[in-house]
DNA sequence: GTGCTGACACAGG
DNA sequence: ACCTGTGCCAGCA
């Protein structure tokens, strides 16, 4: 089950593995990439969670070095202040501690 | 086709 | 921590 049918085989899969990531921990664009192993990018699961991502937890998606989506620094803070995500740095610059809470699907 | 842009990643400085 | 350049892939004018 998907979170939204009537989108792209790919842009589904992205939503369906962000939903699946749990409270506290995070992926990388990149690794999300990866996972899916269908010959995207890291750019690609961008793309789809900057159009579709208000479905999913997309602070859960965070940069390769920890830093959350440009421009929702604010609400991925308050999210990962609720969720007890393991921080770097509460205080932008915001730095998840992606060591600690990388989350493997 | 050509060129620019983008919620990326990585190496340098 | 910041900025720049390069590689990557897809969307759009």
């Amino acid at each position: 089950m998907s979170v939204d049918a009537s989108l792209g085989e790919f842009a589904s899969r992205v939503l369906d593995v962000v939903d699946a990531i749990p409270p506290g921990r995070v992926m990388s664009y990149g690794d999300i990439a990866q996972h899916l192993a269908e010959g995207k990018g890291p750019r690609q699961v961008g793309r789809v969670l900057a159009l579709y991502g208000g479905a999913v937890p997309w602070w859960r998606v965070i940069h390769s070095d920890g830093t959350p989506a440009p421009g929702h620094e604010e609400a991925a803070l308050t999210h990962y202040l609720t969720e007890g995500t393991p921080l770097r740095s509460a205080r932008p610059p915001v730095r998840v501690d992606i060591r600690a809470a990388r989350w493997h699907a």
